[in-house]
DNA sequence: GTAGGGTTAG
């Protein structure tokens, strides 16, 4: 068994810990009296040779197993551990207790917490954070909760699991509480308590509470910096994020992959692309080594803002990849109609050792969808079965935008009435759509009654339902559709388009009326019309949902949003530059 | 012996 656990341990880390001879020393495993097989080991005759072990010894043991996650071989420890004179020991017991949580073994965690004869204020705080690290934030407040009632004192460790764990379950809503108990013990200022207490107002949307927290800090780290430009990029607070960003380099802290992945998908998901390049040069002049957590976001900047050169580029030059950068490449393929490359980049990624992942499988699978390639499509739904990936609602609605596309609406239904799974508003959403585009006017009312009944406030299968009957000259039918919306207060999300222009964000609506360029953009729009109608361009107003006649539809099409931001982007920059125009709901088939 | 911030899809 002693030689079992010298072999179990990576030769590596033994050479490291210059323990390979006094591995011999240890005391051999007997079986104890616990109810779980996997803490058990195997006794033998060597009862009478047991040779005690410094607490040192486990001590580094347990640790290295904690940073290493050496799950299998901490257990081993443990089995050692309960045999020795450490048994009890409290902080032994803690250091064991940490090892499991951090290894991610909740249930033996517990265990050991509530095996043990006694307890402390570190104890109740290790278990605390482990079921915070790991998505388990409703057991860390419960047990926090406990902690109180038994008497234990909480201190800034426990404070900062607490909240960080009443962040993630927002259904408690207790930050205010936990708040002013942080005040009441006096860490409300300290920066591990206070970063994550402002982290969990702006993830409550409670942005000046948040700032008020900062500023009240003893001290700031980068964490701090990072966690209130975080809130502001996932909130789009891109200009207030880029502000923090340059207020954090002016106090000479220095952005980390952290500050440079939440900057990175705010510029994207905003449109700021000029500025998320800015952030990209000084990550490159200040020497910062492309990492997959960041770069993986830069690669979906790229790639979302039109340039799939830039993001190819960034997933070459990734010091070393993960399957999310694989992922973010297969999705930025779909995302720009490349199914073919796309595929052969699952295929690269398969070779390469990398094992897709059920988001990988969705990115393959949109890119074959996008691009009308079904049997690919298909064969790829089949290997995900088959590689022990259970599909999940997002993989089925993909398939039946698979089918739907390629006009097989038939087997769309099919395919949905024979899900393992009760379908979702979005899987009705896909058939909903497969059926605008080919005209099905009767599959297209019952795929919206579904979707109606699962997902009423979404105004868009509304809008598309209008739009098969307008398309099918079915207005009384489609009148109906109008009236149902009025009656039940479901208004369609107006479209709106911005543009980004010497590092401002420029916004509009269609029929802007009150820009201050309103008649410079009208007249730069006229003439791009007489141009491009010179180029044979014919006005679509097949989507139009007005029922007007032919002329009037032509006008209301001039006056997108698309279109006055493009004619005011032409107006405003210089000739030959690109420019990117971003929109809030799909871009109509006619500007597009 | 215990703590806080980040990515891909939809």
């Amino acid at each position: 068994m002693i030689t079992t656990m010298a072999l179990r341990f990576p030769s590596r880390l033994l050479s490291q810990l210059k323990l390979s001879r006094r591995l011999h020393s240890l005391p051999a495993p007997l079986s104890e009296d616990s109810d779980d097989e996997s803490l058990k080991f195997p006794s033998n005759d060597l009862e009478g040779s047991y040779i005690p072990v410094d607490r040192r010894f486990y001590n580094t043991l347990l640790k290295k197993c904690t940073v290493f996650k050496l799950l299998t071989q901490g257990r081993i420890v443990h089995g050692h551990l309960i045999q020795s004179i450490f048994r009890h020991d409290l902080v032994m017991n803690n250091t064991l207790l940490n090892m499991y949580a951090k290894c991610g073994s909740l249930e033996e965690a517990r265990k050991v917490f509530d095996k043990m004869p006694e307890r402390d204020f570190v104890t109740w705080t290790t278990l605390i954070s482990g079921y915070s690290q790991h998505d388990r934030p409703c057991d860390a407040l419960l047990l926090f909760n406990q902690m109180l009632r038994f008497g234990f004192n909480p201190n800034e460790f426990t404070l900062s699991s607490v909240i960080k764990a009443a962040a993630a379950e927002r259904r408690g809503c207790c930050g205010h509480q936990l708040h002013g108990f942080c005040i009441k013990c006096g860490f409300d200022s300290n920066v591990h308590v206070g970063s994550a207490l402002l982290d969990l107002y702006t993830r409550y949307g409670l942005m000046d509470d948040a700032q008020l927290v900062f500023d009240a800090l003893e001290s700031r780290n980068d964490v701090s910096w990072n966690a209130l430009i975080a809130g502001h990029a996932r909130r789009c607070g891109t200009e207030k994020a880029l502000e923090l960003f340059q207020g954090m380099l002016r106090e000479g802290f220095r952005p980390s992959h952290f500050s440079y992945a939440s900057l990175f998908g705010a510029c994207s998901s905003t449109g700021f692309l000029e500025q998320g390049k800015w952030v990209h040069a000084y990550m490159i002049k200040s020497g910062e080594k492309l990492v997959a957590f960041a770069g993986n976001t830069l690669l979906d900047m790229y790639a979302k803002s039109g340039s799939i050169h830039d993001a190819r580029k960034i997933f070459d030059r990734l010091a070393k990849r993960d399957v999310v950068s694989w992922n973010s490449l297969l999705t930025a393929y779909a995302q720009h109609g490349f199914g073919k490359e796309a595929v052969c980049w699952f295929e690269e990624m398969r070779k390469g050792g990398i094992r897709p992942n059920e988001i990988s499988f969705l990115s393959v699978l949109t890119a074959c969808s996008h691009s009308g390639l079904l049997d690919e499509g298909w064969h790829y739904y089949e290997l995900m079965k088959k590689d022990g990936i259970v599909p999940e609602a997002w993989h089925y609605v993909t398939v039946v935008d698979l089918l739907g596309r390629a006009g097989d609406l038939n087997r769309a239904l099919r395919f949905i009435e024979e899900m393992p799974i009760e379908p979702t508003a979005a899987i009705w959403k896909a058939l909903l759509n497969a059926c605008r585009m080919h005209k099905n006017t009767e599959l297209g009312a019952y795929a919206a009654e579904h979707v109606f009944e699962l997902d009423p406030d979404d105004p868009g299968p509304h809008v598309i339902l209008y739009n098969i009957y307008a398309s099918g000259g079915r207005w009384n039918d489609a009148a109906r559709v109008r009236k149902k919306m009025k009656e039940s207060g479901v208004k369609k999300e107006p479209a709106c388009s911005w543009v980004e222009i010497e590092n401002a964000i420029h916004m509009f609506v269609a029929n802007d009326e009150r820009h201050p360029q309103r008649e410079e953009i009208a007249r730069k729009w006229e003439e791009v019309l007489a141009k491009i109608k010179e180029l044979g361009y014919v006005p679509d107003t097949s989507h139009v949902i007005v029922h007007v006649d032919q002329q009037e539809r032509e006008v209301n099409l001039q006056y997108h949003s698309e279109k006055i931001a493009l004619a005011f982007a032409l107006l405003n920059t210089p000739p030959g530059s690109t420019i990117h125009i971003k929109k809030n709901i799909r871009v109509c088939g006619d500007c597009h």
